[in-house]
DNA sequence: AAAAATTCGTTAATATATTATCAAATTTCC
DNA sequence: GGAAATTTGATAATATATTAACGAATTTTT
């Protein structure tokens, strides 16, 4: 029994394999690499959101938290609470700004540099082995089809009623 | 600023990217697909979580918990509460294996395949749109690529001391 | 200028993720 | 046959995800 467990209709076609699932294959892909940085991630005491937070704080400086948000992935009010516990851990900053006080500005203390320092050579490490076993051309691939992706999907979503970023 | 905010030290190559990381890039990938599906999802009423198990428990039937949780990348006490809401709502059953005291069967009730039915329906229907625009033969690469991340990066797991499985 | 609409970050409530721990059932080893 | 190690699903505690709602600041409209 492994393809539909329960009669198909004749006039309809069935649903695609679970593993055909382009969400799942996209999940599972991941899950994979993330096995491989979790050890590192854990050995260095963040959370993935954490230092997915910090990467972004890192590569364009203090901005604020809608623009931290949609860059991360992360909705607001997950935002709001990783940006209260790294405060509270001494790695991030918040002031408001000076034109627009509604927006929140954040940014990395200089210990948060110093523990992005030691987890990025290590993981850095890590980016070797991966691209050593998988191969620089299919990861070369892979980033231009997960591109392409993004742009076709956002063209889709923008014919249709709805509010865009 | 939109690369290093701060300096890199001249003997060690600095961070990748943030736009480069690879958990980066297939989560955005991800999160664009599901921007697609999550009004349909919430049309239905269902989570994409519990959405993700019916479509494991639909493929290939009746299956114990460790083994749901593993094909659905969901860990066991998070499929703990997955399956308790599932039961609370008509939509999945469980019951004890009777080879294996220890084993919780769970399988779908026929509620839970009618609302398969047509919540696969729009799904398809959604599919269709994302092929028409990405392209059946990029789809096709994606689906390639990241398959074979998984055995490369399984591979590279399974060399280490850890426990597999 | 004042009302209305919008934006930004937050809180609340519920669902899920992650790690540690645990009780019960099973298997392995002696 | 029985103690020890393992497996299975669950619970607890904390972190994050998701949707709704809310207050404050800002912009737009009138």
């Amino acid at each position: 029994m492994n393809r539909a467990a329960h009669a198909a209709q004749p006039g309809r076609p069935p649903l695609r394999d679970f593993a055909h699932s382009l969400p799942m294959a996209l999940l599972r892909g991941r899950e994979a690499v993330m096995e491989c940085f979790r050890p590192l991630l854990a050995e260095s005491g963040i959370t993935e959101q954490q230092w997915r937070v910090m990467r972004a704080l890192g590569d364009s400086g203090e901005q604020d938290m809608a623009k931290l948000a949609r860059r991360c992935c992360i909705l607001p009010p997950s935002m709001s609470g990783i940006i209260r516990r790294l405060e509270q851990r001494g790695h991030a900053r918040r002031r408001p700004a000076r034109d627009d006080q509604r927006c929140t500005l954040v940014s990395l203390t200089p210990a948060a540099h110093r523990l992005m320092d030691e987890h990025g050579r290590v993981s850095e490490q890590k980016y070797k082995e991966i691209e050593m076993i998988f191969g620089r051309a299919n990861l070369d691939k892979l980033y231009r089809l997960l591109a392409e992706l993004e742009v076709s999907l956002g063209a889709l979503r923008r014919r249709r009623p709805s509010r865009r970023r």
